[in-house]
DNA sequence: CTGAAAGCGCTTACAG
DNA sequence: CTGAAAGCGCTTACAG
């Protein structure tokens, strides 16, 4: 910084009074003269005067940041979950401390040590890779702790999570409600939870609705690489008459491999994904997708962790949102091109 | 945070030497016997020793974090040079501190204000919304600074872009190579420097070219809205034979209404977008793109402010990367269903 | 309602 | 190579 900053000092220099109660003027106005105060917060003002946010964390052993930590930024459901926890952190005057840990499980140990030097208020993470056993360590670090679309076996914590199960289950009912018999599951990475979770529960409720089953691991591949394995199942199980994928990208790919080999979607074979992303509706056909209240997602998250920090001795919370069915084309019998309802484009809206 | 944090002072009182003899270990080993260093550096470690970042800021009047700020954290590519960033700035040991402006000029100023006030070492503003005047104030702060895709008239500050005019020409040129005689140019944001940019030298080019340019304005809209504002043009303009969008997304919600109405892409219409997204290949037809080195762009926008932060009088630099088209198949007369070529795949490595 | 003073955790000339 | 001391900008009991 070239020009050096007007501090407290200043503005009580220039009227005469103490920097005790300049300081007063901003943190406890309530305190102190009303005259007093118009001509310091004028003063403040024309001086150009700006709070040193380092001197006031210095102060209270804690900044008004946030840290937020995401695995991998590319995933396109972050943009959406991070917009909300910005939104929500911004109007109550938190900044946001950011780190891409790029699916590295020693950065997030080192992101999260950054965030400790910066004494952050409180701590988001999105779906770390982190093991279990090393979160609770994290959380026995004292400061406000929320996981989102992470639960832990052991430690209590707060968490907000989609309803991974559900969805999954949705997801199978509705792909056996349209007359499918065997589900080829493309799993996503190994480190996030919810692929486990979406797998477990679909092997379960395909299990109940006796439709088949069978996951294709697709740990660290690109989405291309993963439409050949894909494509290779075609010898292998020639049954098969339903894609479910990780996520929507997934099922994209998927989608155009079947469609490059003259598989009919959704006649021969029904696509379905997970994330419901903005664009899924303009493949051909339209893409049927899970969707998760991801805005919201942020949110409460930004929620539960004011409550952490304002009463740090309050029960952990587990919150779990729904999340729900986005029917298009691809698994659609009747799949007319046609235009979106209203219902799907803001998908907002339909939460239950 | 619940438990209290060790200073310095912990580790000077537990080994008997001064608080500055332990500082220096952590900020000027050299000047420290190597036998004292070992036994602070080994206390440290036992005593869970974290520097306070908030107290070293406040030192030297500035934080080892930087402030980035986006637009609209919706836009895909911005996924792309945030990773470009984070990346770089993590390597150097700079924390990021983060905003979403929402396409708020108001807020864009917040924020800045907010970065200042954590006396971030130097700031990073991808293509902010604010007009060039007040821009210029900012630049007056005297904070490092630096801009990505948005040139300034006047004032003088580091600048990192794609070349805009570049590719629209490319783009214009690609679209009369292969036969096409008038085009619809779908607009961006009417803040994003880039929207105009594109616009004016897609007019030019076409002028060049003897090809028609209309634009539409999609100021707002929806994407799906957008579309139907196209297929209102459809009865207006019926000879259109191109469709030239602002983003993928917008290229992808045209060539869905187009298909909807029956139209052939790209036997009667092309369409390209800007963006090269990682789904635009999976579309049918693939997505024909104009592609930007997001990622790079992110690296040399870090370095770019690297060298102002370590040499504030140097002559600011601008650097203008350039982007590249990626043919598919909504423009390519043969457009028979195929496998990507690993050139269209990884982008990064066509760059020239 | 206001001020003097101590302190947050660290760094850095200044002496030795 | 090491220590005592001052200071970064602000806040907050403690007196008045």
């Amino acid at each position: 910084m070239a020009k050096k900053q007007t501090t407290i000092y200043d503005i009580a220099t220039a009227l005469g009074i103490s920097a005790a109660t300049v300081s007063r003027c901003f943190r406890s106005p309530e305190l102190v003269n009303a005259a007093t105060r118009q001509r310091v917060l004028e003063t403040a003002e024309q001086m150009g005067y700006r709070p040193n946010g380092l001197a006031r964390g210095l102060i209270g052993g804690t900044s008004s940041a946030l840290g937020i930590m995401v695995p991998d930024i590319h995933n396109p459901s972050f943009a959406d979950i991070i917009g909300g926890i910005e939104e929500a952190a911004y109007q109550n005057d938190f900044a946001l401390l950011f780190g891409n840990a790029q699916e590295n499980v020693a950065k997030e140990q080192r992101l999260f040590e950054v965030f400790l030097s910066y004494q952050v208020a409180g701590i988001i993470l999105l779906s770390p890779r982190t093991p279990d056993l090393e979160l609770q360590h994290w959380i026995g670090a004292g400061v406000p702790l929320v996981l989102v679309n992470r639960r832990l076996t052991l430690a209590r914590c707060d968490v907000v999570t989609v309803d991974h199960v559900g969805l999954a289950r949705m997801a199978v009912e509705h792909l056996a409600a349209v007359g499918r018999r065997s589900i080829l599951y493309l799993a996503g990475p190994h480190g996030a939870q919810a692929n486990q979770l979406r797998a477990e529960a679909a092997r379960q409720a395909a299990a109940e609705h006796q439709v088949g089953l069978h996951v294709i691991d697709t740990e660290g591949l690109p989405v291309t690489v993963t439409s050949e394995r894909l494509m290779q199942q075609l010898d292998f199980l020639p049954q098969f008459d339903a894609v479910l994928a990780y996520n929507d990208l997934m099922a994209l790919g998927a989608m155009h491999a079947l469609t490059a080999q003259g598989i009919a979607i959704p006649e021969q074979v029904s696509v379905c994904g997970f994330d419901n992303v903005s664009w899924g509706e303009f493949s051909t056909p339209p893409l049927t997708s899970m969707a998760q209240p991801l805005k919201r997602l942020g949110e409460e998250a930004f929620s539960a962790l004011q409550r952490r920090m304002e009463t740090p001795s309050e029960q952990p919370l587990e919150m779990v949102l729904p999340g729900w069915l986005v029917v298009r084309g691809s698994t659609r019998p009747d799949s007319t091109p046609r235009r979106p309802t209203a219902g799907e484009r803001r998908s907002e809206s339909l939460r239950p």
